[in-house]
DNA sequence: ACTTCTTTTTTCGAGCGTTGAAAAAATGCT
DNA sequence: AGCATTTTTTCAACGCTCGAAAAAAGAAGT
């Protein structure tokens, strides 16, 4: 058994981090209010929130809204302190990179977009290309310096199992150099790696409020096919080496080449540049272009929906592949929504026939019925959601629930 | 957020669970033992253990063994007191029944074993069917009557979501009859669907104490092939639908004809009438034996291991498709040990090549390297030992650890 | 037979976080 | 100004854990 002895100090961890938790889901709440969506007392709510403005992280806001009834006292709401904490957010995608500052409160404060150098790891190894990006952040920012608590990078491909760098990335040179630690110690911060695709799933709970506890497949389709699931609210998946590799699944035993370089996978015929390949009718065993053209993708969307009968029939094998991959899914993990994200989502009602017809011939969707298969069509946000709430969550729980009690401190 | 709020109570509950664990996974100890196990301090041991000798569910046991050193005070042990509870596990097969009668501390008390009548279910409802057989063996032992707390069945097939009933299973006539709630009225006890995968992932567990907290994946392979997983020693999936469907799986698209009706499940080219009727060229889709003698099987290993061309090309078949299956699930979620358990369990090194060959052709094996598969040959004693070992521990945390403390009880 | 040593177990007071009930605070309504 | 209403705080009590010290139970030494 993970379990570990339960005491006083566990108690004040597990119910501080439920009001900050709380918060983090319903925003600047009242006492009372609070009290009601903890199930704490008014009595313990009034000493933890006495204790987490003692401590700077949450403060009262000027009371604002007489909203609706004004008899009685009116509350005064808490709200995170936004200087308690500061957080460098990073996206990494094979050809961009956004770097994005937030504090505590969730705010964006500064941001930083540019181009992927092209083969930057050969020469510049990754943690010191990170800090010196943080560090024109910071620098522009100098208040969120001292109160940075951590960076947190959205990555593809396979985390190694301490989590600590890749063992295999799409990125050229990154794979096989753990750069978390060194990393940490130039920002002075604790550093995370997350996989996109469990991201994600972990972004696609936020934005949508129908789906926070609910069981959801996040399947992000584009230049790669990625996915994320979560189980009642809980993203799913070993923590470290983090979510699935849905888009390397073997679809067809010596099939088509992936990107991977492994022959078979769903990616190799439902990623943008298979999609294409079919359309044109390259051989299956050519290799993949390094990268796809938005436009040239969108194009064959709307040939197909023209009703182009090669485009058609490229996406119809997309779909296969991508159906029978779910229905695999679906015999070991069945969530009740599944969520398709990306480019691809345009494309999904052309594929959905195919999807459809590889679930309906499995024996889990012939009993439970075919699960609803949903199209979102941003990616970047749920992207950076996830990253963000993630984040702060994490701060939350790990770095301010478990601090000492602040009756303590003021006592001495 | 699933979490609640944290007093008092879920200490005592979380501790007096921890203790009980501690006695449940290592046996009978001493007090000064119990605390370096949990990581309570003597102190508290102290009043736990008083609590619960106060209400019955441990004693201290004559002090036996010198063990070693013998300065010092002697340890008194304390241990389950076996009459605190019993359980009737169930064990339901398509073709036969066994009925066990344990104690709270794990000793089998009786046992009644059966086939399994052809067709019962078309008459008479499960309910009654079970509240029968559990009849009789109260009857046999009139002092577990008042203290049995559960009924616990190991099934096969799809559990509704609820727990309820089977949407689907091997067994005639057994599924869309939701009989947990009548035969809890009938037998007076609380009554729980355990699917026979996932109870194979909590047997293993219990009976190799290397793998207690790892992450395994237990194939059953045989009449049927099933999959249960755990993850670092926790069984995984929703409680409620339990387990995973990996021998239905689709291995090929439009495949051979499965059991369950569907085409190309992973069950239709590795169970035990799967490979004979690869073995015999008899047409995949033609519909599959009800059942299989088991000499007839192990006689169909033992031409394979003797050179025989087609029984060899037989277990290559359904190596391939065990092996893919794996590689899928392994796109999901990857284990660090597979077992091999049940009647195929014996035939694995025939199926090992094919099962390595398609482990390599994905991604995360080419990364992470192949996982280890193993091979336990028993399979009978997994789904008891997980029956027993889950039942029991599910009655120590929900009926017994939760129990107000006895304290109160004495001074009233 | 008695003391000393060792190890296990219990006792005791203190600390901490929660709770329900009652009090206090803050504002609108009459 | 006084009353009603709603939010927030205060207060004493409770239950659990913990560390330290004491008690218990033999074994070994003299």
């Amino acid at each position: 058994m993970t379990r570990t002895v339960s005491d006083s100090d566990s108690v004040r961890r597990q119910n501080r981090g439920l009001v900050l938790g709380a918060l983090r889901l319903h925003g600047s709440q009242s006492r009372t209010a609070l009290a009601a969506l903890t199930g704490l007392s008014h009595a313990s709510i009034t000493a933890i929130s006495q204790d987490l403005v003692a401590q700077g992280l949450v403060q009262d806001l000027p009371a604002e809204r007489p909203d609706g009834r004004s008899r009685g006292r009116p509350a005064t709401l808490v709200g995170f302190t936004r200087r308690a904490a500061h957080a460098a957010l990073i996206e990494m995608d094979v050809n961009r990179l956004r770097l994005s500052l937030v504090d505590y409160g969730g705010v964006l404060v500064d941001r930083l977009e540019s181009e992927m150098p092209v083969g930057v790891f050969a020469t510049l190894p990754p943690d010191r290309f990170f800090a010196q990006r943080i560090q024109t952040l910071l620098e522009r920012s100098p208040e969120a310096a001292p109160t940075l608590r951590r960076v947190a990078i959205s990555v593809q491909g396979i985390l190694d199992s301490a989590g600590r760098g890749l063992k295999w990335s799409p990125v050229a040179d990154l794979a096989g150099k753990p750069f978390v630690e060194d990393l940490a110690q130039l920002a002075g911060a604790t550093v995370t790696l997350h996989k996109r695709g469990r991201l994600l799933a972990e972004g696609a709970r936020w934005l949508d409020p129908d789906l926070f506890d609910k069981s959801v497949a996040t399947v992000f389709v584009g230049s790669t096919v990625a996915m994320g699931v979560s189980f009642r609210g809980q993203a799913l998946g070993r923590e470290d080496s983090g979510g699935t590799e849905f888009g390397h699944m073997n679809h067809a035993p010596e099939g088509a080449l992936c990107r991977c370089g492994m022959r078979g996978c769903i990616e190799a015929y439902a990623a943008d540049y298979a999609v294409l390949r079919t359309a044109y009718s390259v051989r299956e065993t050519t290799p993949p272009a390094a990268t796809v053209p938005p436009e040239q993708y969108r194009a064959l969307i709307q040939r197909a929906q023209l009703g182009d009968r090669s485009a058609i029939h490229a996406f119809n094998t997309a779909g296969c592949a991508l159906g029978y991959g779910l229905s695999r899914m679906l015999a070991i993990y069945d969530p009740s929504h599944i969520l398709i994200v990306g480019p691809g989502s345009h494309a999904l009602e052309l594929m959905r026939p195919e999807i459809d017809r590889a679930l309906a011939a499995s024996l889990v969707c012939q009993v439970n019925g075919l699960p609803q298969v949903i199209a979102h069509r941003d990616e970047k946000e749920p992207i950076f959601r996830g990253l963000l709430m993630k984040t702060l969550a994490d701060i939350d729980q790990n770095d301010f629930a478990g601090l000492p009690s602040a009756a303590r401190a003021e006592a001495s």
